[in-house]
RNA sequence: GGGGUCGUCGGCUAGCUUGGUCCAGGCUAUGAGACUUGGGCUCUCGUGACCCCGGUUCAAAUCCGGGCGACCCCA
């Protein structure tokens, strides 16, 4: 199956093979993670989790449920999310009095705790997030880990004193997002979305658009400042060091775990099957032996041996001792994305070597036994390498400038990501979609890009230098 | 939100146009066994399916309506 020519068939191969999910549970929009998808979901989850904690941030745990009269509290924010809410109107038969509703994110679940929590500027800033679920009533099409109605995700919300001690945490958790996906490495984005497409209810939003196949971008992160708009709403004061009482500034930032999971598949996944960065690989080093008729018990005390030495060594190593041919289980481990696979064979045996093959170039070499780990601890360093500089170089091809409308239309039709220059004027924007079918999705703010020719719709005076692409 | 395509063993599919040949065929997976083992070897035996509800008909996997679900395109 090829990835590049048919990525929806691909991808939900591979979800299936490589046991990632199984997307027959009988619920639009809502599926089942199985342990090798459920245990790459985890390590992701606590690589960031990890950072945000080592960067001040504590962790809680909010219900799922909201009340209506929370909910509605921001009117912009209402506004962008009623329309997918999953209400909660009985308890058995009975129709209860107040309704509720399922999170579809959680500012309005913690705001008004906020309130209780945060008394002076001495609370202050507050930092806190959750890994959980969230729930959306998709109208569009759902897709297994692209677009579900239930999906995993990181939150973290902040308060601070003032405008400027927001800003300084929107580059803290720009820096955060980007280190956790470049140690995945991805390739993506960071853009600042227009103003028409930001977070509801927030000042301004910045994306992360990691690359896709098919050319769709997938919005694997989001950070806002939402200024002191849910402080107004919620009521969140503090009394500054002049007894003043201030609005606080607030900041919340999501990482979606389905989507960077999607990402990792997607971007690194070969016609093999998955491809795993060793640091997220539930086992990094599969052993195989390779049985020699006469000397398979020789040969299985020594892909033992092989097996304890990894293992001691503190790597996820699996020996793979079935009953199956050597060749099988090889095809079985690259669909799962294992990293390194050892071989361990009669010719191994007598040379008392290992022999080593790479998941992303699939070559072999042979070590001798006492240099196992290390040779394995640099193919790693090495995979990690090539991966993310494949997916730079694949996010480089993907993107190509358009200064005429017809350019970019064809862009667009060939899966491409377009950079263009704009006017910032919404009905140029609007124009675009109608007629390329690609969205503005923002422009960078990890670098300047001044335009240097005139609104692609229009024909004024650009303003921005924007990418449009297809999106999920 | 609008349009299209589709739903058959666990997975992929044949059969549907023209109702009867079908208590549904193949590949793969799976259980038992034999044989193999440096890239899916071969063979034997077994298990296993017409999405749900209703309609038309002597007869429905096949035709019609609705539901649920999947995918694609457009907004």
């Amino acid at each position: 199956m090829k990835k590049f020519r048919d990525f929806s068939k691909w991808f939900d191969e591979v979800l299936f093979n490589a046991e990632i999910m199984d997307n027959r549970y009988p619920v639009k929009g809502f599926s089942v993670y199985k342990a090798w998808g459920a245990r790459i979901s985890r390590k992701i989850t606590s690589m960031l989790e990890e950072q945000l904690e080592a960067t001040g941030h504590d962790p809680m745990l909010f219900p799922v449920v909201i009340s209506e009269e929370d909910f509605q509290k921001e009117a912009e924010h209402i506004a962008g999310f009623s329309a997918e809410v999953f209400w909660i109107t009985h308890a058995g038969k009975r129709r209860l009095q107040k309704r509720m509703l399922l999170r579809p994110t959680s500012e309005t679940a913690m705001y008004p705790m906020f309130t209780y929590w945060i008394r002076s500027h001495a609370d202050l800033p507050l930092r806190i997030f959750q890994s959980v679920c969230v729930y959306r009533y998709e109208t569009k099409a759902t897709r297994p880990l692209f677009r579900m109605r239930e999906f995993l995700w990181n939150e973290a919300h902040t308060a601070h004193k003032n405008w400027e001690a927001a800003e300084k945490q929107v580059e803290t958790a720009l820096k955060i997002y980007n280190a956790v996906f470049e140690r995945l490495g991805l390739s993506y984005y960071v853009l600042k979305r227009p103003d028409f497409d930001k977070f509801a209810g927030a000042e301004y939003s910045i994306a992360f658009d990691a690359w896709n196949p098919d050319g769709k971008v997938n919005q694997i992160g989001t950070v806002h400042n939402l200024g002191e708009n849910f402080a107004q709403a919620f009521g969140i004061t503090y009394e500054d060091m002049d007894g003043t009482h201030r609005n606080v500034t607030q900041t919340c930032y999501g990482l979606g775990i389905s989507r960077t999971l999607a990402a990792v598949i997607a971007q690194h996944g070969d016609d093999h099957g998955l491809i795993l960065p060793p640091e997220i690989a539930p086992v990094q080093v599969v052993v195989i032996p390779i049985p020699y008729k006469g000397a398979e018990e020789k040969i299985a005390a020594y892909a033992k041996e092989v097996y304890e030495k990894i293992k001691a060594a503190g790597l996820r190593v699996h020996l793979d001792d079935g009953d199956k041919t050597p060749g099988e289980k090889y095809y079985y481990w690259e669909m799962l994305g294992v990293p390194v696979r050892a071989e361990v064979g009669p010719r191994d045996l007598n040379e008392r070597q290992v022999t080593l093959s790479e998941r992303t170039t699939l070559k072999r070499s042979t070590v001798a036994f006492d240099e196992t780990v290390s040779a394995i601890e640099r193919l790693f360093q090495k995979i990690t390498t090539e991966l993310a500089e494949r997916s730079r170089l694949t996010l480089k091809k993907m993107t190509v400038d358009a200064k005429e409308t017809e350019t970019l239309k064809k862009a667009i039709k060939e899966r491409k990501i377009a950079r263009i220059c704009w006017c910032e004027d919404e009905s140029c924007a609007e124009k675009i979609k109608e007629e390329t079918g690609g969205e503005i999705r923002g422009h960078r703010v990890d670098t300047e890009e001044k335009p240097e020719s005139p609104c692609i719709v229009c024909g004024k005076k650009a303003e921005k230098v924007v990418y449009v692409a297809r999106a999920y």
